[in-house]
DNA sequence: ACATCATATGCCGGTCACCGATATATATAG
DNA sequence: CTATATATATCGGTGACCGGCATATGATGT
């Protein structure tokens, strides 16, 4: 399936999921805020991996409504996109820890035995 | 310009010389230990990413040697590539922070069977 | 009456980072 | 003498993302 790691506009989709059912515009909102206004979802990228995330079985379509006139999808996050989300975010706060650590000067010991690598 | 978000494959390579120069080999094996193994950095995508990377001025050429019998060319982050490496990792740590405060929250989803439409 | 912004969904062409394969070369281990 | 580790590099393909465009309604402004 999807091993690979998630890109971050769809790192923020799933984020933006997580606490609550939200629909396609309100998504981009919800990621502006998010990020405190410096990612503005685009509809080309965000209803793309909308129909990704679908496929792939990480969000599903909650329901359908009408509000003023205009018509929703809501979507929410499934159980396997909770699951993507809790990994992919330990294993970013695990790079970006190093990542500090390195930049602050401490020399953590990354260096392992020769031949490790298969 | 480097306005748009790192990748992570990117993201490792700027951490893997935020202690140390390392040459590309090097790299490979220290972005394998930073990971835990998770991550084997394929030449294609390194020397890919070194090239756009020195052409970004993120990084450069520290020296080129000779160890045994083969050529290396080393590489250091530069003081750029040392801000941006920075500023990416407050912003991804911010990201993540928001995604496990929002699953830590947990609103599961209805596991509903599909076909189910309002 | 007309314009324009905010809301709302969706498609399409282009770009580019990444992947996988391949090529080349030396040193060491079996 | 063959395989593995070390070491650099190129190339074609894929797919996520971007930017633009199309469409439609409601609210606000002039």
């Amino acid at each position: 399936m999807t091993d690979r790691p998630l890109q971050e506009p769809t790192l923020l989709l799933l984020t933006a999921l997580a606490d609550e059912p939200r629909h396609g515009y309100g998504l981009i909102q919800e990621i502006d805020a998010i990020s405190q206004g410096r990612v503005r979802m685009r509809t080309g990228t965000l209803y793309g991996a909308l129909d990704r995330l679908l496929q792939q079985g990480l969000i599903q379509v909650e329901r359908e409504e009408i509000v003023d006139g205009r018509a929703r999808k809501v979507y929410a996050l499934a159980e396997a996109g909770r699951s993507v989300l809790a990994a992919e975010a330990e294993r970013l706060r695990a790079v970006v820890d190093e990542a500090e650590r390195r930049l602050a000067g401490h020399r953590a010991p990354a260096t392992r035995p020769k031949g490790a690598l298969a």
